[in-house]
DNA sequence: CTTTGGATCGTCT
DNA sequence: GACGATCCAAAGG
């Protein structure tokens, strides 16, 4: 628990990460996403399931890339994509399962500052963390942090409960840039906010 | 406001 | 050698 938290809340246990993505999911809505002064209000999420399922970087079995994935709950799995972009999970399930969640977006609470430096493009504050990319650019989040831990304490990023729940009645769809439409309605987010991204 | 095309490279086949 | 768990600027209504 690192006494420099500046907000009002304790650490994410590891222990309800261990289930399956399609459970912690929609829980970790509301969770507060911290790095130092920046803290975002996770708005927006998909679950990636294991070996079973086709979306995921698992599906194929461990490589290079997914390693992380295949590790204990708690820890960031971060991935390079499109030749440009980083995108970041929060690996779940017990080790060995390789099932995450992806972090679709945040609403900016602190550091916005040190957000809008690290996205020059952002005209509006609810272009900083709309979307998994920009999420990442907004926290400084790159390949070199894959691995570390969210709930440690020790880690570069943390994973943070402030006591507010996740949204009694989620909104639920399906995920973006997935082909399986209708089988797995693995993306979930908290109604009406406007830092949900939009889907084309 | 919406739509469209281009950027760009690590990873796996 | 092909293809992304994407974003942005530009162009059009």
């Amino acid at each position: 628990m690192p006494a420099e938290l500046e907000v009002p809340g304790r650490l994410v246990a590891r222990a309800d990460l261990a289930g399956d993505a399609q459970e912690v999911a929609p829980w970790l809505l509301n969770k507060l996403l911290v790095r130092g002064s920046r803290v975002g209000r996770i708005v927006e999420v998909e679950a990636y399931g294991g070996p079973l399922d086709p979306a995921s970087h698992a599906y194929r079995g461990r490589t290079r890339r997914n390693a992380t994935m295949f590790g204990p709950p708690g820890l960031l799995y971060v991935y390079f994509t499109y030749g440009m972009h980083w995108c970041a999970n929060v690996v779940c399930g017990r080790e060995g399962e390789a099932r995450a969640v992806l972090l679709r977006a945040a609403a900016p609470l602190g550091g916005l500052a040190v957000m809008r430096r690290a996205r020059r493009a952002a005209r509006r504050d609810t272009d900083l963390c709309r979307g998994p990319a920009r999420l990442c650019q907004a926290f400084g989040i790159t390949g070199r942090l894959d691995g570390s831990d969210l709930v440690s304490g020790r880690g570069p990023v943390a994973l943070v409960d402030d006591g507010t729940p996740p949204p009694d009645e989620p909104g639920v769809g399906t995920r973006v840039g997935v082909a399986d439409a209708k089988e797995r309605p693995w993306r979930w987010w908290v109604p009406g906010d406007p830092n949900v991204s939009r889907i084309r």
